[in-house]
DNA sequence: CATTTGACACCTAGGTGGCAACTT
DNA sequence: AAGTTGCCACCTAGGTGTCAAATG
């Protein structure tokens, strides 16, 4: 999944002890095509009988309320699937439809059912977040160039794709990239996909490697 | 540190939670020197004075005895440095001294002072294992052709230095390496290192990379 | 003379999108 | 036509011993 959600944490009890959890519902109960003359998203009937949501424990699990306001909690190991029988404890989505990540604090003494394999436990004990900006289409393969151009200049690992020096001299490619980007000292933030909505009307992402990133106070 | 020190232990509370931790002592207060003709270590004056020994905690501590029961574990993440004012949390040693490694399982209720640049703690509560057989000797470049190899050939990450098909044919290769070392599927036991230092009269490691590996029951 | 340091080639391990071949 | 799969080159990140040079 990338970018990777990050977020922020204040508020908590220093301590006592949480699990940060992860999961990833449907927003609704349609399936969407992506019409490319229009550049938009068009509704392509019904969605597919959803799955089980799994929860994604943040690795950093267990910690006290301390440890975690401390740092940026980065979901940046979270892997997803669209295979159902997945066994590798990713978690599972449907191609082509859209989804809603969503945040869970949940207090030691209520995380009895916690499991990867089950969906997140409700009530006394367990705080959700979501964001709205960071709902995502899943896809199958790329189909705008500016969000390919997004994953392969922000994640190291696509470093072998970016453009520099192959189609462009240096400088150029440089600066072409500062004028999209933002420097790297800035984290990108949600803004930046709002702007690209509003631009491109859709905000979509790969099987197997999604996402939204973010960085937010106040959680 | 390689080979890496494994164990395996039984006979703890299951619900109990416990963390694991290593550490290494100076066997004495001598240093040795090397003598490459009669291939034997020689003590060659009194010990450099001793570093507060730090504490190695196991990274799958906190955990559970069952869960550390169900287990190798192994201490392959370890490291070793000779620089007194070392702040990465490497385990400090004199070079040409004799040390002794030691494992230490202590019950979650009395870890209070535990901490990766503290000695630690004993008493009640702390249960400390060290295996004679494990007892090495820090140097600065390898002087033993037969460690070397051992090294070289055990270890995934030296795989470049192997002799197989450089001035030997492919076969030789391979039925030379299974007359010396064990066929894979077999751990190396400390019984393969004791065999060597009775022919050798020697048993040392490089500084930043040192030790010895086996496998035990009831610890 | 022994020891330390840094650059190096060579690995393991795993995260990228591209692409051709295949399935549906 | 759209989706899936496997393989690939290309990266990051880090663990090896070697060697030459610097250090003492």
């Amino acid at each position: 999944m990338f970018p990777a959600m990050r977020v922020k944490i204040v508020g908590l009890d220093p301590h006592q002890q949480y699990y940060i959890a992860m999961d990833i519902v449907p927003v609704d109960n349609k399936r969407y095509r992506y019409v490319y003359h229009s550049s938009k998203w068009m509704v392509a009937g019904n969605a597919d009988s959803p799955v089980p949501p799994r929860a994604y424990i943040h690795p950093d699990s267990l910690a006290s309320g301390d440890t975690w306001m401390r740092q940026v909690i980065s979901f940046d190991k979270l892997k997803l699937t669209n295979n159902e029988l997945d066994d590798q404890g990713h978690i599972i989505l449907h191609s082509m439809h859209k989804y809603q990540p969503r945040v869970h604090v949940i207090r030691k003494d209520f995380s009895s059912e916690l499991s990867p394999t089950k969906p997140v436990p409700t009530g006394e004990g367990v705080k959700t977040f979501s964001f709205p900006e960071t709902v995502f289409t899943t896809v199958t393969a790329y189909q705008n160039q500016q969000i390919t151009r997004l994953k392969i200049d922000r994640n190291p690992f696509a470093k072998g794709f970016r453009d520099s020096g192959r189609n462009r001299t240096g400088l150029e490619a440089i600066m072409e990239t500062y004028a999209f980007w933002r420097p790297p000292v800035r984290t990108l933030t949600f803004e930046d996909f709002t702007n690209m909505q509003k631009q491109q009307g859709i905000l979509f992402l790969q099987q197997r490697d999604y996402m939204i990133s973010y960085t937010t106070q106040d959680v």
